[in-house]
Order: C-alpha cells, then sequence, then structure tokens
DNA sequence: CCTCTCAATGAAATCGATATCATTGCTTTC
DNA sequence: GAAAGCAATGATATCGATTTCATTGAGAGG
C-alpha cells in the first residue's frame, strides 16, 4: 500500500500538502491539487484509518453491545442500527456478551483500547456491571438502550416495558379474556422485574389475582422459552385462555406449541408478545404484538452519541423515553 | 487514559522495557517485572490497540460482508463466525452491501484502510466485482464463501448449491409428488442459476418436464418473495403438489401462504427449502430443508484466513467444498 | 587482573498520518 | 520604496506503541 509520502514524493511536494489535499483542499493553490490528485489516483492511495485516527484519536467506528445474536430483536436493532450509523459515515461492530460479565468487561476493555468513537449498549441486565458501565461513559460516548426506569447517570433511551406488557396483558383483557398467563425470560433481572409488574398490576386493576400456576420463567430469550412454558400451562388441570409473553420469541414459541397440540387460536387461548420484531409476519397466525419504535431508537442513540462525540452539549445526562404501540394481529383476534 | 510513557515514569524504566513485559516477560528481570506490573495496575493501563497495530501493521479485526441482514441465514453464518473469530481472539465486523457494487467497493475500501486481518465475504453475488475481490486478497486475507463451483483465484468455502436444491426437489419426487414448482430469487446470479440447474436437471432426469408456469423467480431472499411465488401458483388452474424453495427464508413465506389459503400441507402441496437455518424450528409445520454445516463452514473460513495471516501455507488457493443435508420435517412427510 | 559473554536495560528510529510553526514570494498600503 | 499582510508550502514534532542498536554490569575463563 502507498503512503503519504509516496504520494509526496510523486507529486513532488512535501507530505503536508498532501495532507492539506485531503483535509482542506482549498488551502492548496489548484495546480498543485491537480498533481496531488493524479499521484492519488495512479498510485491507488487512501489514507490508513489506523494512522489517522492514532494522530486525531478519534475513529469511525461504533460499538454496539448486545447479549445474544440469537435474540432476533435484536437483529432488528442491530439493522436499524446500521442503518443509522451508516448515514453518519461511521461503521458499527457488534458484541455479544451472552449475559457473561467477564464478557462484557472483556467488551468494554476491547472497544476502550480500539478507540470507538462511542458505544451502544443493548438492554444488558448483568446486575453488577453499573460501575464499569459509569466508568467506560467516562472514558467515551456511550449511550444505554434498557428498561430500567433508575437508569440516571448515563445516557440512555428507556423502553417502558412495564407499559408495553402491561397493554398487551390489558389487550387480551379487552378481548374478554379471564385467565392469563405470564411467561417471562432472565430472571432476577430488572427487565424481567419490570415486566411482571406491568402483567401483574394490569390484572389487579382489572380485579384478577395473579395466580403463580400461571406464571413461567425461562432463562433464555428465545423460542423454546415459550414452548416450554406453553406446555406446561396446557398439562394445567385448568388451563389458561391468554398468554402475555414477555418477548415476541417467547410468543412465537408459545403459539408453535399451542399448534402442536392442536388447541385453538385465539378462541382457546390469545397469546401476545412484546417487541414488534420484523419476522414476526412470516408466521401464521400472526403474533399480537407491542412494537417499538426501533428505528427511531437506533437514530436517537445515534444521535445522543454524536451529540457527545462532538462535545456539544453540556454535561447533563441525556435520556429518551419510548413506549411501544399494541399492533393487533390473529393470535389475539381472528 | 494512561499510555505506555506514563507505566514507565511511573515504574521507574524505559519504555521498552515496558513494551518487553507486554511482548516478552521473561526478557525483563523478575525484580522489574513487579514494578511494572504494579504500575500497569495502578494506572490502569492497557495498551491503545490502534497504536499496536499501527507498529505491528496488524489488526485483530475480521470482516465480514454480506448481502443484508434481514437474510437470516446469515444471521447465522455471523453467529457461527463469532464463534470461531472469538477462539482466535478476534473480533468480528458486519458491512453489509444491499447487493450495490458501489457498497461493496466502499466497504472493500473501509476495510482495507482499516487494517482488517482478513475479510470473509457471504454469497455475494454482484456481478461485476471479481476483479475487485483478486485485487482485495492480494492486499490482505480474503475466504470467500460461494456457490460459485467456477471461483478458483481465491481462497472459498465452495457451497453445492446446485446438488442441494437437486435433494430437495428429489425428497419431494420421491414421496410421490409429480408437479414440483421452484420459487427463485436474485436472478441473473451464478448462485440462482446454480440452484435452478439443481432443480430444472433432477426434474428431467426422472422423466419431467419443467413446467415454466411453475417457476418463479422473485427479487428478494426474503418470505414475501416465497409469499408472491405461492400465491402465484394457487391461482394457476393446475395447481403444483409440491414446491422447492431456493433458501429457507422463501419456504417459510411459501408454507405462510399455504396457510393462509388452507392449503392441506403436506398432503395437497409439500414444500421443501434450502440452507438449515435455525429459527425453522419456530415454526409450525417446520420446513423440510437441507441443512448446512454452518459452524464448520465458519471454522473452515478463519482457519484459512489465519493460515494467510500467518503465511503458513504456499500461493497455492485453497478450497473446501461442502454438501448440505437433507432434514425431513412436516412440511412434506406428515 | 583482564578480556569476553551475556543478561538486562535504555536511547532513538519508526509506523503513517496531522498540526504547528517557519519560510518564501507577492501584493497591498502609506 | 519599506513595512505589512497574506497565500502557499515545507520542515518537523507528535500520537503510542515496537524494534533495533548501543550500553552497562556481572560472572566466566584464561
Amino acid at each position: 500500500m502507498a503512503t503519504i509520502k509516496d504520494v509526496a514524493k510523486a507529486a513532488n511536494v512535501s507530505v503536508a500538502s498532501v495532507s492539506r489535499y485531503l483535509n482542506a483542499p482549498d488551502m492548496v493553490k489548484a495546480e498543485t491539487r491537480q498533481r496531488i490528485a493524479e499521484a492519488i489516483k495512479r498510485l491507488d492511495y487512501s489514507p490508513s484509518a489506523l494512522a489517522v485516527s492514532m494522530r486525531t484519536r478519534q475513529t469511525q467506528n461504533i460499538a454496539l453491545i448486545i447479549q445474544s445474536i440469537t435474540n432476533m430483536y435484536y437483529i432488528d436493532l442491530y439493522g436499524a442500527l446500521l442503518e443509522a450509523v451508516d448515514r453518519y459515515g461511521y461503521s458499527l461492530s457488534l458484541f455479544t456478551t451472552e449475559r457473561s460479565e467477564s464478557a462484557l468487561r472483556k467488551t468494554i476493555d476491547n472497544v476502550t483500547r480500539n478507540n470507538y468513537a462511542g458505544v451502544i449498549l443493548g438492554f444488558l441486565d448483568e446486575p453488577g456491571v453499573q460501575r464499569d458501565l459509569e466508568r467506560l461513559a467516562q472514558t467515551l460516548p456511550l449511550v444505554l438502550i434498557t428498561c430500567d426506569p433508575s437508569q440516571a447517570t448515563i445516557d440512555n433511551i428507556f423502553l417502558d416495558a412495564r407499559d408495553g406488557i402491561s397493554v398487551a396483558t390489558a389487550h387480551l383483557l379487552s378481548i374478554g379474556k379471564k385467565r392469563i398467563a405470564y411467561i417471562g425470560a432472565a430472571p432476577n433481572s430488572v427487565i424481567s422485574t419490570e415486566k411482571y409488574i406491568g402483567y401483574a398490576s394490569t390484572l389487579e386493576k382489572a380485579g384478577h389475582v395473579p395466580d403463580p400456576k400461571l406464571v413461567f420463567h425461562g432463562l433464555r430469550q428465545h423460542f423454546s422459552t415459550g414452548m416450554e412454558g406453553t406446555a406446561g400451562f396446557l398439562a394445567l388441570p385448568r388451563r389458561p385462555d391468554g398468554i402475555v409473553c414477555a418477548t415476541d420469541d417467547i410468543g412465537i414459541g408459545s403459539i408453535k406449541q399451542l399448534l402442536v397440540g392442536k388447541v385453538g387460536i385465539p378462541d382457546e387461548i390469545a397469546v401476545a408478545g412484546f417487541n414488534g420484531i420484523s419476522v414476526l409476519h412470516s408466521y401464521e397466525p400472526e403474533l399480537t404484538t407491542v412494537v417499538q419504535p426501533v428505528q427511531m431508537m437506533a437514530d436517537t442513540a445515534m444521535h445522543m452519541l454524536m451529540d457527545r462525540v462532538k462535545g456539544v452539549p453540556p454535561r447533563a445526562i441525556r435520556r429518551l423515553v419510548v413506549k411501544g404501540k399494541l399492533t393487533v394481529s390473529n393470535s389475539s383476534v381472528a
């Protein structure tokens, strides 16, 4: 690969002029510009991003840290972010933690050492990492996408999951369901608690008493959790007539189990999920869900990041609150 | 962030010694080692990957270039690669081209400027880029994952798509289907042609004549293509009794359309796909498909890359041929 | 006791860019 | 016509690491 020195020599100018040509073209005379341009083309030169970053202490890379790529929601988030990031001329790297704190710490180290321009962190729920995150936020621009309402020390986009699950639950109630079950995942995390509260409080408000036998918590945010939970409900002497699922993946699994068990959807049992992942439309019946404005969330996250990169705002913490929107399909209304 | 200089000062040694401590610890005396280790811990120092890469001209980053993240197959590929890459201590960045040649060129530029350690390219079918790829392969380690049997100038993993579709078609024939349709995507690409040949030649070998009315090519590798094609077939005076789909995504869409149209699966119409994506198990009925050894492909791709990185092998082109394995589900056999 | 290794360390060049400061001609202005 | 301003360019320090080469001191061998 040709370097700036080679270009300078070929164009018979100093490296400084070539650098100027690259970064502030009108500071160099038209004729010189011509010569440099030609040399660059001839040598097929393109500046080393490494060297530029080294000198300017900035890169054009954004990191997205999520738990696992098997969770389809993250794929949508990633896709949305990819677009947003691209629009700013940055590129995006993906890191997964698989819910391990040590993996997260390793990733944080990686990201700082590589001078990423910023980091976006999607719905991590490792409990003991708030401190690490705060330290990270001190080092470089960081935006959290979170369901934790108490997050106040780091820029974040707060998705009201409690509200989302509440809306889903209320919907099942509104279509006349009386025994509504709940399937969650990732117990002991803030997000899990929030969602469960959304479910339980809505039932209570409607005069129902949440039945512990109608609540199942799996480990993974994965359709297998939905299948497992639903299979358990079907074995009950008194089956539920509705199932609220913490995520769409889980809802898909629930529906699959109902189909396998030849249970009528939505007559016998209706199902609702949460997230609004795009592949939902490839299933039949389609899952009623609470759709998140993922693209908007991604855009905003990127925007917040860029503000920090440019040091625009004062040191205040930024926060965006978003809620999902109920989208009814034939898993709850025929 | 602390630099190597700070550490040197704090430990009262030269930067050279700190560097030695980092890269060849036994070249420094135990006592000195102690002091340096302590200083590093105290200053929370970790070497700038940028500076290291700049000096050594190597990074620990691998790039994966694919067409689009909405194609679920790529997600599996990405996941498999993520694991392989991780095992070597590298990290992975994802780039998408959305089937645009210019986007691919931009990505290639990006990847070379950023000194990626290697690039893996998954099933691109932009026609006019072979030259660009060859130039890229000259600059840095590159492995293609491809369905193009004629690829011979760049290290590659060749997936025999023709065989895969042939196996799927033969399977539908073997269960007694007589009018087998085909839905493909991305026309005018090598991969598309290969697959179609797999379909047509198998029919012919069995004494059938491929009926042009039973062949549909959509634009995107997406379930909507499957829905569209299938809807067309259902409108035919003589419907097919089996559908072979070029990819699982398409197969899923086909099944969805059949379900919506209340067509019996597999009795009236059986469906088969190709790829073996992992989310297949979340659908009901499940799609009969030809499963690819994705993890093995990813491992091998990474292995090939590492060989090039270390300059181990002579300049010979490497090639691995893989075939898919038929996996029968209830979309073809009740 | 003097040279010779060899282990341990330091000084300085280097990677490929950017940024600061200095220099060189010209034009402008009084 | 001399001082000043300005446009265009060059020389060089710098980012944070690695690497080569030089230096030092201690123990081995004669």
